[in-house]
DNA sequence: CCATTTATGGAATGTTCATTCCATAATGGC
DNA sequence: GCCATTATGGAATGAACATTCCATAAATGG
């Protein structure tokens, strides 16, 4: 009938998403995408619609892995185990593959703020859902005695939520892969309870 | 002889702050900063050179009066005391007057990633600085036996570096001042000796 | 192998951007 | 009160931007 679609769309959405974790939303052009994602302007606006509308389908994506990575993490382990597993992985997401980029979601919350107010309140809402996760898992370790005594579940929420967003941006600034696995075993041992590492 | 400047150049200087505080730098057209500022057009690039030499401008202020902040606060306190002082100080700044917009060096450090190197090396030179005056104030806890036996200076460092850029990231996603208040009181009192709180 | 349909990439478009140019305004010295 | 000098704000400029347009390409059914 017709020409078929030529595009790989999950390579072009891939190569989108590594541009704008690395350069942000403002500041990738059109023409850097277009050579990036490898497609003619013609096939772009057909297949993904606008700039922003891209920028929205590859957050969804990037948080639909982060969220799978998660359950894969839950299935196998629970508590502080879970969490600190879940920030390790992150980390090495972060730190390792894509040097210096941080997190594409922390990253497009600071540079969506008073810019795009519906984008922003979507990221705001997906690291509600993050919180949740990590509230279950406290209080897991609260049941089973392993967190810190005098530390409530939604304190700890608040510390964690903390270190999550203080890591990545500590990666963008040129915090190593080792370092932050560091940071991350430190944090964690400052959660449990004492008789565990001391 | 000739005619006289007009520019109030501290008060055109805060302007261009607030705006790019709020908006960030690549966000911020000349239009709305010459609005914000109050100035025609001549008279800004006679005044400041160029919209990124305005900006380094902005940066070397914020962190000028920054330092001058923790300089006040260390004359009158010292150990924890002093960091507790200074981070309270900072949440109240990025919480209350400024709100929902963060730490305009913490927001640089994304933004410039990749985009101005030279700004962006300046900028993570700032927070070496910062690091080592948190050091200072570890030590002096470590000696007065007010900071935890099992915590080093240097672990201490980071642990405070990861807390600080993220109440920053967190201020910028909604924490209200006195959930960032809360924050500060549980992180301090994490890394106190354990019979100083319970 | 032609007709139809749709994908494609590059050229064209109109807007917005940072910056420069310039006529005018405001001062002090004469 | 006029001259020299410099600040000023708005108009002019040219580059870059996101998006649209379009001639062409690639496929299938007849």
């Amino acid at each position: 009938m017709a020409r078929p679609v030529q595009i790989d769309r999950s390579k072009a959405l891939r190569a989108a998403r590594d541009i704008f974790w690395r350069q942000g939303f403002t500041t990738t052009s059109m023409s850097q995408l277009l050579k990036a994602m490898d497609i003619g302007s013609g096939s772009f606006y057909a297949a993904f619609g606008s700039k922003p509308e891209l920028f929205a389908q590859v957050i969804e994506k990037y948080q639909n892995w982060s969220a799978a990575q998660w359950e894969r993490i839950r299935t196998a382990r629970k508590g502080l185990d879970a969490i600190s597993e879940f920030l390790n992985s992150t980390v090495v997401d972060v730190s390792d593959k894509n040097r210096r980029n941080g997190c594409l979601l922390v990253n497009s919350i600071l540079e969506m703020e008073g810019v795009d107010t519906a984008l922003h309140q979507q990221l705001v809402g997906k690291f509600n859902g993050l919180e949740q996760r990590l509230s279950v898992c406290l209080q897991e370790a609260k049941d089973s005695g392993t967190l810190r005594e005098d530390l409530s579940v939604a304190e700890g929420v608040g510390y964690l939520m903390t270190h999550i967003y203080g890591l990545r941006v500590a990666s963008r600034a040129g915090l190593s892969r080792a370092e932050a696995s560091q940071r991350v075993q430190l944090l964690i041992r400052m959660i449990s309870t004492s008789n565990t590492w001391g």
